[in-house]
DNA sequence: CGTTATTTTGATAAGTGTCAACTAGCGTGG
DNA sequence: CCACGCTAGTTGACACTTATCAAAATAACG
């Protein structure tokens, strides 16, 4: 047996078998883990698909799951005091949803794609995060990640322009999907109405800008929701974001 | 020895002198000290005052304190890529102040009023942090609590007009400032330029919509920096904030 | 192939930014 | 002490952006 280039440990074997093919075992939430803390945790988690439009979290239930989102996208959404419903974030493949110190589930994330993800039982973590300080500092920066992200965000709402927004948005999500990508296609996972309650402008003119940004020729559109970015740096510099 | 009820019992006599008449060992973060971590943290921390304009904590630098705001307000701001400064929030007193895993300090903290507050060492804080799963869990919840807050601000600047902003603005701030009262004069933290700049808005527009919600007589302004909420239900009705 | 929902486009109204003038407050130096 | 200039704030006129209302075009779907 030939483990010679195995960055973990030489119990490599003793992976649960649906982790070996995994690529978060590489990348995501679970390589942080060690092959000790993986097994244990390995009975609490489920591995499951949801079709689009299904419910992954659900907000006001019981806050007793995390989810690692493995494949596809999902909206988060809030249902907001006076009654409307009001998107607060998007997530991707590799990031992990869930809040330590909720009693109740603060949002709803609703699957945009089919998606697969992995549902780990909240108690069974917190458990493992009490024993460990590197899995509490992993848990504790996602937070802190999050909070720089939605600062980030806030500012780019509060002080861009409607075109902007719908670039920087296009933007994000592309970066999300393939990074290093000059020139990308991407199946959008909103509605010109969710991408406009999003970014807290009306529909049509989201509509505006990206017929706009089509007849400038910083993207293309066939069929509504497919979008191809034909010059990344153009779409940028729009979006008003200089550096990065 | 009791410990599980030691909070306030028969080791009070221990509790640092400077600490013994401070309104945070009631309320505040140091609440949540057992006398011991207390004791221990003791020689670490350094109270202070700093007059207005001051800087309690300057983005770039090493990051190695946290602060705990015990007297006035303190403003964050950030500068960002394209070179302005943008203003991030409102610090008041009770609040804590400080990343657990930047290697830099994030934004810089200015007083906008003359402070009173306490420096903790972060080496300090945090190996006490590493010992104690609560003291964790509490570092944790700030930072759960900040992004929670922070998406409602997003949501509000992304959503909300000039009205609206400028009405939650003063709201916001009375409502850290004196929370139960139905009418308050408080003495703004924010110059109108530095109002826009968080709110997203040119300062022509600030003044305008003070002007209006004076017009329209639900506060009254002396003073320039002198703001009376005459009718705080009014006012939350105007920046839109239905319950709470 | 018609029916329905979504998206796009157009015309107009409302809101905000921009530019400019004016006012109030305040410290400085004659 | 007053005149002066400086800064912050206010107000007005106008331009530009976005919302609103309405209608047409396109896609989705039975």
């Amino acid at each position: 047996m030939n483990m010679s280039a195995a960055r973990h440990s030489v119990d490599e074997a003793a992976v649960p078998a649906r982790c070996r093919t995994c690529t978060s075992r590489q990348h995501g939430f679970c390589s942080d883990l060690t092959v000790g803390e993986l097994h244990r945790l390995s009975p609490h988690v489920s591995r499951r698909r949801a079709d689009a439009a299904s419910q992954v979290l659900s907000q006001g239930l019981a806050n007793t799951s995390y989810v690692h989102l493995l494949d596809g996208v999902v909206k988060l959404t809030a249902l907001v005091r006076d009654g409307t419903e009001q998107i607060v974030g998007l997530r991707f493949a590799g990031d992990f949803l869930g809040q330590r110190f909720a009693r109740d589930v603060g949002f709803t994330a609703a699957a945009a794609t089919d998606v697969e993800y992995c549902r780990v039982s909240k108690p069974a973590l917190d458990a493992l995060a009490d024993q460990s300080t590197r899995i509490a500092h992993r848990m504790h920066r996602w937070v802190a990640t999050e909070l720089d992200e939605t600062r980030g965000l806030m500012l780019a709402l509060a002080q861009r322009d409607a075109r902007q927004k719908v670039a920087g948005l296009l933007y994000r999500i592309s970066q999300r999907q393939s990074p290093a990508a000059l020139r990308t296609t991407l199946d959008l996972p909103l509605s010109r109405s969710e991408m406009g309650n999003y970014l807290g402008i009306t529909v049509e003119t989201v509509s505006r800008q990206l017929s706009r940004l089509k007849r400038e020729g910083l993207i293309s559109i066939e069929r509504k929701t497919l979008v191809t970015i034909e010059d990344m740096g153009r779409l940028a510099a729009a979006a008003n974001i200089s550096g990065q």
